[in-house]
DNA sequence: ATTACATCGTGTTAAATATACACATTATCT
DNA sequence: AGATAATGTGTATATTTAACACGATGTAAT
């Protein structure tokens, strides 16, 4: 049964595309919608901003309330502003991703009644989304892929302590390439923001790896100076 | 005596952030404003977006009607939603880019009532602006830098025809740093996209430079197809 | 204890690109 | 004819990127 919901005015809202890393593979937060239109569709976490709060904030609130995290640092990416991209009026939508990990242990749960469930899912095979939500996926991952190019923002989906070859994994996974072991690492090293750690990798059945840890502030200073020049 | 306008809920908004280079100087597109509120202050133009229309046509109709500007290539490149970016109400604003040459036989001339005239500032020394639109122009003019630096985006502010030392000046001017001329030359020249033309300077009291046009077909070729990558 | 296995960790050479740097040439003007 | 002002050009060095293979190490099985 087709549930018939009042037209509405000018709306914004806010789509997130959420990036993370497990088992090898690059995953997106998708919810299952639980509301018209689209009811029962796999979808980007996204909802309506409200009067009082900024777009900034209103992208943590609706992550949050839709799938359970919080705290992570999102950046918009591009703005959809298409007549009809939803069926029931218009909606311009600001969509924002972050890199996030993922912490297995931590359940993803909806507080609000808009979405069944919130989960993690392959970027490869991802199934049809909802509104134009599969364009914007598409449009954030350029995005994330132009920019792991210029900027080493990989670190955000591993594990605080990661070993070289996790490291590398994540870069041909989100490149879609392979690169060679010896120039990546030393590259990766040059740069000077991993600190090797006196402590090897577990439980594995061959040669351990040692890991290491990314040392936010050189890479801070290291990185960020670079991006804005005062006017 | 002040105007006092109705409140409005949600609105989206478009401004624009239009390049130009005249003179030796990169300047930018302003309206004089004849609205409340911030009646007679200077301003990006900028506009309300109406209900049937994409983001994207709003832009250019919006700048048309406040500069009588039309056709010019605009993109986006950030959305401000600050709760109180606006004095009398929630509005969102996109903003757009482009870079245009300017056409001094062309007038500016607005079309609506609510710009008093239009007129082209050099970027150094812009007076402060109405609304937000002095971060509006900063975050600009930085995405054009860092964008500058990894596409040849430059050639669009220039004449039709142009010479080396023309397009340096250009570079030097949005950088804001001196580059090497013979290096500078024997890079672009290596890029394949430049066109000699059997042409030289007219009108200078010393020895006329070649004229060169940019052969957008190869440019196209060349960075185009780098910018996106097909899932 | 030996062996098989799987991944770790490492260095060199060649090619391409970026940087630094100075002066003779040419057109115009007086 | 000479002064002026900007054009146009080449080389040497340093840096970055790219290509490429194998011995060392720890675990597990016998």
């Amino acid at each position: 049964m087709e549930v018939k919901l009042p037209e509405f005015d000018s709306v914004f809202s806010i789509d997130c595309v959420i990036f993370g890393f497990e088992a090898g593979e690059l995953k997106i937060l998708l919810i299952e919608r639980n509301e018209e239109p689209f009811k029962d569709w796999l979808a980007l976490p996204g909802y309506i901003v409200e009067q009082n709060e900024s777009i900034d904030t209103a992208a943590e609130r609706i992550l949050y309330e839709l799938t359970g995290l919080r705290d992570l640092h999102m950046e918009q990416f591009h703005t959809f502003g298409e007549v009809n991209r939803h069926p029931q009026g218009r909606v311009i939508t600001v969509a924002y991703y972050a890199l996030i990990r993922i912490n297995g242990q931590k359940e993803l749960r909806p507080v609000t009644q808009y979405a069944k469930k919130a989960f993690w899912h392959p970027v490869s095979e991802l199934p049809k989304l909802a509104f134009d939500h599969s364009e914007i996926f598409k449009t954030g991952f350029n995005k994330i892929r132009r920019r792991l190019s210029y900027q080493p923002i990989a670190f955000e989906l591993l594990p605080e302590k990661f070993t070289l070859t996790q490291l590398q994994m994540l870069y041909e996974a989100i490149l879609s390439k392979k690169l060679d072991k010896r120039n990546f690492r030393k590259k990766m090293l040059s740069y000077g923001f991993l600190k090797e750690l006196d402590e090897k990798q577990k439980g594995v059945s061959y040669r351990a790896a040692k890991l290491y840890k990314f040392d936010k502030r050189k890479y801070t200073k290291i990185f960020q100076s670079e991006l804005t020049v005062e006017v």
